[in-house]
DNA sequence: CATTTCTGCTAAAGCGTTTGATCACTGCAA
DNA sequence: TTGCAGTGATCAAACGCTTTAGCAGAAATG
């Protein structure tokens, strides 16, 4: 399937500038072997260290200080040349800079790919197909291990054709009409731990403030809230959801709703949400927690961590994501079941929700 | 100075599990060959578009079909052999996952990269010593062009040893005693488009609240600061400058003393100090922009846009960065004069400030 | 008609490795 | 003496591609 276009512009296109190499030829094998007086497979055998190859302590001394003296380094181009594969791990995203989202999944998937022994190759594509097959084809042009392909919120995703021709997995998206591995955050569970952070406070009327936009995340969340509650024998309640565009304004401007609610505590989807709520909140003199409780979603450092009073929430395991995909990719897991493997949210206590005292409940 | 190290666990390291390929042999060069009925060396002609050889019109349609028809890729490992030395560029970051800072210089550099047919081979070190030497060893047995080595944060830093074994650029740091090429912010430039924001709306007294750790962006945003004021004809008041840690809970504490300065305005050393500084003044009744205009630094996105009032601020062009980075790599661009480039950080003004009125400096 | 020029294509050397086959020894048992 | 096993190291063939020199035939030139 590969198109015409793709051939005339691969990944390398010929029409750029040659990569002109540094000055001073790099050390070879082959320089190593006449330095030490040996052959080119002997120093091979040495550098490998192959188990089985018989070298003479005296020989491989010698080429072992060669290589030192020269400074020689071996040339994984030529090596994966020859074993046919590369020790290439690609991982394409939507989105590198938007939120620090992406940058955990990179930062798992590298330190995962890292460990064994692989090395990943980043492209951004910034949603834009053109650009997303482009670099589909350069990482299948380099002969990657496998691809992983990562969006920067949980979401539905169509499978790019060129994928199909390596192993890939994908990450924090899934495809709901086919068996590709996926790797993505258990929303459900995330919600239960969020509203369980409210109930074992004792709250018993608590608010959730859903996205207004469609997503895993929404439905996902609200199943988790609805979960919670009932683990906790408290009726749910539809008049206390509902939704606010899921940001700093969004949360602002959910508070005059809030208030009409006569809660307790309430769960935001997200902790920008929360932030915005935080504002409004206190402009009509309340306090956090004593007059309102307030859980978040997604664990933003740079936010929760800051807020007054810290924010506590519930953590998007990205990190997590990232790492877990490359494993699946490499085969060191197996997806348990359904291909698509759902990894855990944990809570993040901080003292947006007070000290915990059950006296509330009692005194409704 | 390869050290024996390195060499037994070199970046591709051969106690890890080998890379199994996918099943189903790539079609290679000589199997289009076959199928078009030519010799391979034609195939590379008509692959690569070469522009002085010569080949039929009849002849390069049927190795074109061909090459659909089997569905080749060019293999980039082989291409790169032969050449000598790839299209990778080698990023090393200290910080990928902390802040988003780090995302986007990964973006910039990735962006400018593809621009010119490269591709970047990313590494996180966490600024952990041995996975840095590690990382460089990887990046130099896969023979990249050069490597950009980048901090999260703008500071000075030591060279690697290793680096030195090919070309690069240092981004977002820079070594004090050598000439090496590198890319950082503008922190004086940056200082004082902050501080014209507030001269600007009317401002004459003007607070600036620095960090307390030292770093070269303490120095050049006071020096920014001061420049500003000496511009607008204002006297420099040493005791409207004092320092606070440089997060939300540094801002929030520094209230109480800016208070005491009777000021209109304040220039926060970053954007997180000014979201507590709001919540600071906000208790104390005192109202944003009308009591006291707040201006940041970095542009960090979640927060500063959706701050209440939105928070005017300078941006640090790390996106910049890791494109200039790229392009002194590749030799684009030539540093005029120092071989450290300062980037400009621009203005990205929003309300925090209030509207323009310049009366404010008229009835003082 | 003999020569030169041009056109279209191929042969083959090489890029730096890996690796299975092979070789020259040295002992040692038969 | 022959045979065989073990040791230490080498040979040479790949791996998939690029690239230069060069060959055969057609067309243009004298």
């Amino acid at each position: 399937m590969t198109s015409e276009k793709s051939l005339k512009e691969p990944g390398v296109n010929p029409s750029h500038p040659p990569a002109t190499p540094r000055t001073s030829h790099p050390v070879t094998m082959r320089e190593v072997a006449e330095g030490a007086g040996v052959s080119v497979a002997t120093v091979s055998l040495v550098v490998n260290n192959k188990k089985d190859a018989r070298i003479g302590a005296g020989t491989r001394k010698r080429v072992l200080d060669t290589i030192r003296e020269l400074g020689y380094r071996p040339n994984a181009l030529a090596k994966n040349l020859v074993s046919g594969s590369s020790r290439f791990i690609g991982l394409v995203a939507d989105a590198i800079a938007t939120t620090p989202f992406a940058g955990q999944i990179i930062h798992g998937a590298q330190d995962e790919a890292w460990k064994h022994g692989f090395v990943l190759l980043v492209a951004n594509t910034e949603g834009d197909e053109p650009v997303e097959k482009d670099a589909i084809s350069m990482m299948l042009e380099h002969k990657v291990r496998g691809i992983l392909y990562s969006t920067w919120f949980h979401r539905p995703t169509e499978i790019p054709a060129a994928l199909q021709e390596t192993d890939f997995v994908l990450v924090n998206c899934f495809s709901p009409d086919s068996d590709a591995l996926a790797v993505v955050p258990d929303e459900v569970h995330g919600g239960r731990e969020a509203t369980d952070i409210l109930v074992r406070k004792g709250h018993r009327r608590i608010a959730f403030i859903n996205a207004t936009i469609p997503a895993p995340a929404k439905d996902g969340r609200l199943q988790g809230y609805r979960d919670a509650l009932e683990s906790a024998g408290i009726a749910f309640d539809p008049n206390l959801v509902f939704d606010a565009y899921p940001d700093q304004e969004g949360g602002y401007g959910a508070v005059e709703e809030l208030l009409k609610r006569d809660v307790t505590a309430v769960f935001c989807y997200n902790d920008r949400m929360a932030m915005g709520l935080y504002d409004g909140l206190k402009q009509q003199g309340l306090s956090i927690p004593d007059d309102m409780a307030v859980v978040g979603f997604d664990n933003q450092e740079v936010i929760a961590a800051h807020m007054r009073p810290p924010l506590s929430t519930v953590a998007l395991p990205h990190y997590e994501l990232g790492a877990a995909g490359v494993r699946l990719l490499l085969g060191v897991d197996e997806p348990a079941g359904s291909p698509v493997v759902k990894l855990e949210c944990p809570p993040v206590e901080r003292d947006s929700v007070g000290p915990n005292t059950l006296t509330r409940s009692r005194l409704p």
